[in-house]
DNA sequence: CTTGACTCCGTACCTAGGTACATGAATTAC
DNA sequence: GTAATTCATGTACCTAGGTACGGAGTCAAG
């Protein structure tokens, strides 16, 4: 009964081997199995799991990730600066964002009053 | 003279290979090289890598970037589907970095805050 | 108490996105 | 015109992030 590895993983729609390799690089704590038994899987991992994928979604990589779950995990006076710079690094990605969306929704305009075949070029939208 | 392979990887601050790598996936059409002689780049092609650059920033893989290069270079009528499913894309994407963003905001206010050491959960911030 | 499903662990393998040669040819610098 | 760069092409290798697999242990249903 209870949560096991693949109790967890159908849950969070992911591989069994995945959260294993979670594991092995130290991304979430393999939880101490009761002597010769299966490992019980606790809510917190499960959602520190669900962080971590939606975090990849955003385009951090692991050891980003790593560092933002440090966040949750130290206390706060020792993460400030980290915590700072994550920001600086996400509000830069969100005015990236904002750019490309900007460009799209023209692109879409332009797709629907127009008849010929012109185009507003979406690459200009990322030129620095 | 004038913009061959080295010129360009430098300008753009990437590794000859990576243009190379790039051309072998189709995301640069390689430039006729003039009978017997270099390649020559064009200024177009130059802004199409680091388009391509920029958007792998902001979390897009190669085939992903494939489709959003093709909307530039396709007619409208063509590519207004997936311009809105890219938009849609891009939309959820900001949404989340706004909560990440929240979250950290939280963070650090609470950093200056406290003298103990409580911390706000960041993993909270993307759960569904 | 046996059988079938699940787990553990280690190791091997896979894809994406590059990066690094080696060889020979073309170009540029002197 | 010759030496030193740079290029073209092909192939091999690398890291990140998984995924698959084989053998042995464990649990739970009948």
């Amino acid at each position: 009964m209870s949560r096991t590895i693949s109790k967890i993983a159908k849950e969070i729609g992911i591989n069994i081997e995945t959260v294993r390799f979670y594991e092995r690089k130290g991304l979430i704590k393999q939880p101490v199995k009761p002597l010769q038994g299966y490992r019980q899987y606790s809510t917190e991992t499960v959602n520190r799991i669900r962080f971590i994928r939606r975090s990849q979604e955003l385009g951090f990589t692991l050891s980003e990730i790593e560092g933002l779950l440090s966040l949750n995990d130290s206390p706060c006076n020792q993460v400030e600066e980290l915590a700072k710079k994550k920001l600086v690094a996400i509000q830069t990605k969100q005015a990236d964002l904002l750019l490309l969306e900007k460009a799209l929704l023209e692109h879409i305009g332009q797709c629907q009053s127009n008849e010929d075949d012109t185009c507003c070029p979406i690459i200009d939208s990322l030129q620095p």
